[in-house]
DNA sequence: CCGCATCCTGGATGATACTG
DNA sequence: CAGTATCATCCAGGATGCGG
């Protein structure tokens, strides 16, 4: 075993989900990365569930890792909008891979499930 | 924007980040990918700071999703042995990928910081 | 040795109201 | 419009002890 390492090792890793992961990074990275540019407002209509609080928590800490920019327009009323940064953009092939794994898999489950089905009858 | 089907469209997303995510998940599965098999009592040695009730916990997890398999000894004492199944090890890809986002990420980060100690102290 | 049952805490999340 | 402030809630994760 390579002992002592765990931690240090899985730090990149950790690293990295800390990023993507999360109930609404996800959601709001796609949105971004659809869209080019969006309002807080739109980004509000696009996630009806999410709360004014956790947007805003969420954005700011993808704009803190660098992953998003934020854009100020100093004019009444208030207009922000926020983008994915080139950095950001560089995340797209891991989110694709994740998706097109994640998309097997819940097929794959799917089938257990009605595999399991099957067994409960029988 | 495309209404109504951000959670649908994310939901492979999150599938994906279910299994791979969480403060456990990464290190067991780097311990699993890295080692072939190990006992209960070897993956709680390499992760000293987990109870056994959370590894317990993550172990159902991983193997409810295919992902790890575990073969029981009928013997006294008891003796489990955890590995990845083939499927599990689909993931790898995705893992080490991600890990090197997160390497370059945490690189990245690290200039940053140093930047803003530089600023701070002009 | 492996793992379940119970109880419990803290941090993440949510609801609501207010403001430049 | 784009947030902040405050208070309430919830549940993943942890501590501990028992049991096959």
């Amino acid at each position: 075993m390579s002992e002592e390492l765990q931690g240090e090792t899985c730090q990149e890793l950790q690293a990295a989900l800390d990023i993507i992961s999360g109930k609404w990074k996800p959601i709001i990275l796609f949105h971004l990365m659809e869209n080019e540019k969006l309002r807080f407002s739109e980004l509000q209509r696009a996630m009806p569930e999410i709360t004014k609080k956790m947007l805003t928590s969420q954005l700011r800490e993808l704009e803190y890792n660098g992953i998003i920019h934020r854009e100020v327009y100093q004019q009444v009323p208030p207009k922000v909008e926020y983008s994915m940064t080139e950095y950001g953009n560089s995340l797209s092939p891991l989110m694709k891979s994740m998706r097109s794994w994640g998309m097997k898999h819940l097929q794959r489950m799917e089938k257990m499930e009605s595999a399991d089905k099957k067994e409960a009858v029988n």
